[in-house]
DNA sequence: ATTACTGCAAAGCATTTGCAAATGC
DNA sequence: GCATTTGCAAATGCTTTGCAGTAAT
């Protein structure tokens, strides 16, 4: 059972091995245009990272870690993780901001929201077509739409101007 | 400075004063319906609700009323927050699933998700016109956009097929 | 009189952090 | 050798929960 591996596997395990040979090297320009150190733990998570598929948590990739040849700290997996997304290796689904917001919805029907990421204000726009455009995909994928949530990230009018060009 | 209020925070106070009346009784509608006691705790949390900004989060409204003559506790303050979700009076924006997903970035275009209620699915799709209509409403609201991200939650077609009308 | 709701404080959970030891440069 | 990283465990911050007392029906 573990010494016969399928067709499938294989070709996996190929995709992956490419990925970080790839991905690695790069990493390593990162770090050292960061100053930052090229280190084995940093380069076990990458490893981790793209052995995973397309989505995954921090905490499962910790707890793969956790114990085994390969043992990385919870506290260096979610560093590492945050070291990679800088790099643009990967992308949060749910940003970061902790605690939920809530607004009315009393005669306030649905609209998307623009956070500013440096004052933290929330700006309301609508857009029908973007609605239509979603609907078309959730048609196109038999998927059964509920709701949905769009925020943009940004800078908002006040504090794009606020901070001339250094 | 107390006693002599402004124009704008007169008719700040009125519009709040107006939803609360006519949200109220439509909560006691939703709470009877569900056979759940209409008490005084709900009530100042509702109030409460309607006399913030559009958008608050839990914890602030909660601080709010930790103290003075209509003090509710903080658990009653999620719950009943809970409730007024579930009634639809409001929304919450950061959806609830606790722990942030990554997704890889590398050779991996950005892309929108939908995530199914039932199985925790994530299914990816793309769509430019999506892409297009966000960045002219931010053009429309001088907001600089560094990323985006949608979410839609709903079925997919897995589960929508499994759960065959009762 | 029942039974649900509330307050409180304690638990939970994902994530972050402080610090001594380890490692890369 | 010196500074950065790591591991660990403790702290954090938001949210949920258990339970005994309180209030609504």
């Amino acid at each position: 059972m573990k010494t016969i591996k399928n067709l499938k596997d294989k070709l996996l395990e190929e995709e992956i091995r490419k990925s970080v040979e790839e991905a690695w090297p790069l990493f390593i320009d990162f770090l050292k245009e960061k100053k930052a150190r090229v280190t084995q733990a940093r380069k076990i998570v990458l490893t981790q990272v793209f052995s995973r598929h397309d989505h995954f948590c921090a905490d499962d990739l910790a707890a793969a870690l956790a114990t085994g040849p390969n043992h990385v700290s919870r506290g260096t997996v979610y560093r590492t993780l945050a070291l990679m997304e800088e790099a643009g290796f990967v992308r949060v689904i749910r940003d970061t901001d902790v605690h939920a917001h809530y607004e009315h919805t009393y005669k306030h029907p649905h609209h998307e929201h623009m956070v500013c990421d440096a004052c933290g204000d929330f700006i309301e726009f609508e857009d029908p077509k973007i609605i239509q455009h979603i609907e078309q995909a959730c048609r196109d994928e038999a998927f059964i739409p509920r709701t949905h949530r769009l925020v943009v990230f940004g800078k908002c009018s006040k504090c794009s101007k606020a901070q001339k060009p250094a």
